[in-house]
DNA sequence: GTCTATAGTCGGATAGAC
DNA sequence: GTCTATCCGACTATAGAC
């Protein structure tokens, strides 16, 4: 991964001190958290930076300058630049999880067994999916760095993968329950056209735009999406069932 | 765009004498034809190389030394790496216009006026869509540039834009004729999502790979993809028209 | 048309003061 | 924990030989 640096480095060992090794010596409340802080901006910084530039075109030095924080602060928080990299993976991650993980757990509930209760959980997944992945300002940074890791899956994939395929296959527990049918690769196959139908709207988002005249993809537009995905749903599923 | 350059530059001149400029010298043919496959060769090695890395993190020499073809080439050909990059663009709207316009235009008959007529010209247009997206070997690379344009866009996506926006307008006249109703905003949606459904299997394909434990998509997992696809769409419109 | 050599700039990482 | 100064490799673009 890294390309110009022939020099062995430490990589991806996070160097930051534990909690109990800074001594005894007293810090007041702002100085004792500056490490906390600096850190969390250095990830929201390249988060947005090598969603936007990818791994290969970010600079630690635009990195830094956005997160307000000098340049060696990312050698000494994170070890260098593709340590920091997976602290954004892993960032990105628990971002999303945090959002949809309460979902996705409500939904594991074995008293959902019925296509009815199950149509139903499917309905709050969606509408949670499509407000998150096009709802919030964040999920376009989220969805940048996400999809610059499908087509490139680098080590961070892994990380990212440990949660959308756990909501994968819950997904796909919940289209089985609807069409009461064993869990398959064909249902498998349907949850990812349904992902798509979502996908698509944040993917190809400036031909969406242009095509649809659209300035913005606000509150309205959302609206008018989830409508649509809701009902190509129920014909997509109704159909699959007879 | 260019980020690292202050000096100014030609830009997008694209200085490539035309045939006239020649002069009166005799050429041998292999001689004559290497300018136009040096160019050739330039753009599908940048086309790679743009994709993977993005315009700033690729590099003009791994540019040039994938085209089995030298640094100063690039300037020579094109004006520099800027104008390199729209000339990739340029590429890539006529290689899929190539592969799917004569689809588009068999599909713009006027002939085409009864719903019968406009579901199996439908049919005919996603099918080619699948295989053209998710079949051939260069679509990945296609795929890869243009995701990256639609996120990210730059004047290359006016240029992309000139016929990805025919392909839209079409796919809807199609869609509208089916659903015997006037073009309109929820038509136009419903396009989307028939798109989306094909696409995610190419913008999230590092996820359906694992999910569905494929090693590739083979034209088994095509098939699998095209059929699901197709009968989705037949129940979404049918839903639709009643 | 293609190549080598080179100028000028910017990259990641580090050392050591504070 | 943070900062400045610095190393040195790699970048784009150019000039000029061939």
């Amino acid at each position: 991964m890294a390309k110009r640096t022939k020099r062995k480095t430490t990589s991806a060992a996070v160097r930051r001190p534990g909690a109990g090794e800074r001594g005894s010596r007293p810090y007041r409340r702002a100085q004792r958290d500056r490490g906390a802080e600096t850190r969390a901006q250095l990830i929201d910084a390249a988060l947005d930076v090598f969603g936007r530039l990818g791994y290969e075109g970010a600079t630690t030095r635009v990195i830094a300058k956005a997160a307000n924080a000098n340049l060696a602060a990312i050698v000494y928080h994170f070890g260098g630049k593709e340590a920091l990299y997976l602290a954004v993976a892993e960032h990105v991650a628990a971002s999303i999880a945090a959002r949809i993980g309460p979902v996705l757990a409500a939904i594991d509930d074995p008293a959902i067994d019925t296509p009815e209760a199950a149509q139903a959980a499917l309905a709050r997944l969606v509408d949670t999916f499509v407000d998150v992945l096009l709802g919030s300002a964040e999920a376009e940074r989220w969805a940048r760095f996400i999809v610059r890791e499908q087509m490139q899956p680098t080590a961070a994939f892994d990380i990212i993968y440990r949660f959308l395929g756990g909501a994968v296959a819950t997904a796909t527990r919940l289209v089985a329950t609807i069409l009461a049918r064993p869990e398959s690769d064909e249902v498998r196959l349907r949850v990812f056209t349904i992902v798509g139908q979502v996908l698509v709207f944040r993917v190809a988002q400036a031909l969406v735009l242009r095509a649809m005249k659209w300035r913005s993809l606000g509150d309205r537009e959302r609206a008018a999406v989830k409508a649509l995905v809701m009902e190509n749903i129920a014909a997509i599923l109704s159909g699959a069932a007879s």
